[in-house]
DNA sequence: CTTATTTTTAACCACATGGTTAAACTATAT
DNA sequence: ATATAGTTTAACCATGTGGTTAAAAATAAG
């Protein structure tokens, strides 16, 4: 026992952490929490009363470190090309180190649903929405604005969640993971900011029919 | 008893087929297989003998789904813009039909990194690859094509597989789901066509340092 | 009808699961 | 030192799990 040793409480909290991430709530087992954080299965129900409530609590800071992160990104005070670059830069380069986080919180969000009210509350898409489509150079349409958002994000996040499937398509074309990842970061803002230089306003939402 | 009654072997693949895609393979009950199959738990033994042997044909089956019936639509005679538009159309049509799909099957790769062999043997990427970069109206560099295809999958799959964080984000600014959706069909080959005719020369690959 | 063969069932098994309990250990304050 | 409160442990429990077995029911073959 070393003096820095980890408060038990925060070292239940980090493994269960950590297996939540890698199998979801579901397939996480408690006895597995208890042996990564080195001690009694009883103490699980010590700290945290049951599995559920271990798991909300580690899916609240999980959510909490996904969204409040980039949810100021778009209130600086860049151009909107500067504000696209910017968040393709930060968000996947935290999406490399936190590989696992998206597939978690989408998989967890589909069994249960209730979970989306906990995450939404936290970001406040209106004024992102109202801050992107007042620009000098660009001019996006207000009701395009969604789309775009909806495009930026899933470049983003896309390539990191098919990783395992992508990783083997790639290496048959003799192109390595890490580096498409690597060029998909200059890629994605160079792609989305020629589709909206040039002819924004003939990217139409209606359906025409 | 009707005449029409399934043979009990496709009975039980479809059960499995519906409990697996909602639940993935460790949440998946063997006995919520065998009740929704309206038969006994140990019938499910008799005609499959493991769950991981049952899980294995239904794998194989949404896998064959998901990815044998896009994998032509490159080969076909048109141009690069026409090719596009009509994967949005087909894919996104499809995967509406089909939501819980792409979950299950991102999910269960990263689980069982083993899977990515049972799927990628059915995709030939490299004349895919090929077919797109040799266009009369669009010029693709061959080292780009990777970077778009990713791209326009990404667009297509993500709006399905995030569809209940989605839905609520578009709630809080007055939009409806499946109308986003339906313009989407719309938008993104729009959006993708658009930026490749300007300036695709201009997009690199490169990075900058 | 009688005998094989294939389907289906109920009862069972060993084991893993989330959770509980009561006792032991540790630290702190009096 | 000793009572008090907080922390940790081993042993236990009810239930659920994937899987088995042996016998019954249905079907086909002679």
């Amino acid at each position: 026992m070393t003096k820095e040793d980890k408060q038990t409480e925060q070292k239940i909290f980090d493994a269960a952490t950590e297996i939540f991430e890698e199998k979801g709530l579901d397939a996480a087992r408690m006895q597995d929490i208890a042996d990564r954080a080195g001690i009694n299965k009883a103490l699980l129900h010590y700290y945290f009363r049951s599995k559920e409530k271990l798991f909300t609590a580690v899916f609240d800071a999980l959510a909490e470190r996904m969204f409040m992160k980039f949810a100021g990104i778009f209130e600086e005070e860049m151009s909107v090309e500067e504000k696209i670059r910017y968040f393709f830069r930060k968000h996947m380069d935290f999406l490399q180190k936190n590989p696992r986080l998206p597939l978690f919180i989408l998989t967890e969000v589909n069994r249960n649903p209730k979970l989306v009210d906990r995450l939404i509350g936290k970001v406040n898409i209106i004024q992102i929405k109202s801050k992107l489509s007042k620009d000098k150079d660009i001019d996006i349409p207000e009701e395009l604005v969604p789309h775009l958002m909806v495009t930026i994000v899933s470049m983003s996040f896309f390539p990191i969640i098919a990783k395992p499937l992508l990783k083997a398509l790639l290496q048959k074309t003799g192109v390595d993971y890490n580096h498409f990842i690597k060029e998909r970061i200059q890629f994605a803002p160079d792609f989305v900011i020629s589709a909206l230089k040039n002819n924004s306003s003939e990217l139409k939402t209606q359906n025409n029919e």
